[in-house]
DNA sequence: GATTTAATATGATTTAGATCATATTTTTGT
DNA sequence: ACAAAAATATGATCTAAATCATATTAAATC
């Protein structure tokens, strides 16, 4: 992690939703930090300092289970908050890990300077409200499609989830950080890309997935 | 559902974090509800009219899966808050079910006056940021043990999950509900249950399960 | 208080998907 | 450019838990 230029104050969550007033104060307070490719940026246990805003790049925040195991609970992309799980009650310690899945900018604000931020800016905590609705919402699916449906299922939707996310038909990702997003092994996911492969539905080339048929894929998530 | 007497204004998160000038709107906008146990508070798909807030009784908040399967989310109590998933930035529908699990009463709040509300009392939003943040850890940490614990592990969590609910060892729950929490079938619980039984961590009679050795139930966890 | 309906109990069978094992290819660090 | 480490590929095996089947008991409902 080493220090970056500075970000355009209009890109992420905390400038988006606070008054112009306020742009100023973001602008003494945050930092700009980098990180390559796999590199940590918060981990799952350490205590909470401050929230991440993604400026550039692509980030997993995931749990780990043990040394070997992990689930992907959210993929973030530029804009996207980081870190505010830790603003519940309880301790005050990251829930999640954020890594970094290519070289990626974030803004970095310590907790203090966030919480006068959400006293200052009533619609930022608002919408911050919204937002943690809607990732509730989103987790709760979720969990209702590990327990319900089948891998198959929950490939496609995963499939399909981080096609929305990209904005694009096309998109890289390992095999196992897609089994550790829809909460499997690397085996199972492989068999079952074969069968979208077979069945057309995908195209494979190397770590780069195209999604061809997304009607079809569709159709797996409501059966 | 039918009229019930009025609630005393202290106890629910509305009346809790509304400043005092506040108390007064909400009593002329409250109304009290009461639902005899199954009946349905809300329902998943429907569109959001309000927010409740639990005063008396316990309810079940949960997701449906075809006409048989349904996962339970949350067991709400006196005081909790429920259909506040709506506040998300999509469409206004409810994405769970709430549903007595005994006779229940409720106070309700059209959309209107709690989005004033939430206007009028920064705290307000701020304790319900807060509260959305700590449900967001829980779901997170229930779906990495439904991808990663085994069914045993589960239910140790899912019992003393609801044995905090209660504050009490001892508590009364159907076997359906149970797997329904756990993310499970009736039959494995049942299965587990009786495992549990047989190493003397819990008794049981009839629907009421009394937790005997918490230290032991809590080993299962974090294995 | 009888009848329907729902919940509990428990064994037998099946299966999806995890685990194991091992070869090959691709990346990445030096 | 080369060695070491990751990621991918793919078959074989194993197992936890779902499903099925069928009593029995308890709880609602008329």
């Amino acid at each position: 992690m080493k220090k970056a230029g500075a970000c355009d104050l209009k890109t992420c969550f905390l400038c988006q939703f606070s008054i112009p007033e306020w742009i100023a104060a973001v602008g003494d307070h945050k930092q700009h930090l980098s990180y390559k490719k796999n590199e940590t940026i918060f981990q799952e246990g350490s205590p909470v300092k401050g929230i991440y805003f993604l400026y550039d790049g692509k980030v997993k925040v995931h749990k780990q289970w043990g040394a070997e195991k992990e689930l992907i609970v959210r993929f973030a992309q530029k804009g996207d908050i980081l870190g505010h799980r830790g603003l519940g009650s309880g301790e005050r310690l990251y829930t999640v890990s954020a890594t970094a899945l290519e070289d990626t900018t974030v803004c970095y604000t310590d907790l203090a300077f966030f919480e006068a931020s959400l006293k200052v800016n009533p619609k930022l905590t608002l919408k911050l409200m919204q937002f943690y609705a809607d990732e509730l919402q989103e987790a709760e699916r979720k969990m209702r499609n590990l327990v319900h449906m089948d891998v198959k299922s929950r490939l496609a939707d995963a499939l399909l989830d981080i096609s929305r996310l990209h904005n694009d038909v096309q998109f890289t990702i390992s095999r196992q950080d897609l089994a550790s997003f829809a909460g499997t092994t690397y085996e199972t996911i492989y068999r079952n890309l074969q069968e979208f492969i077979q069945e057309k539905l995908i195209a494979v080339d190397g770590k780069s997935i195209t999604i061809l048929q997304e009607k079809k894929l569709k159709k797996y998530i409501t059966l």
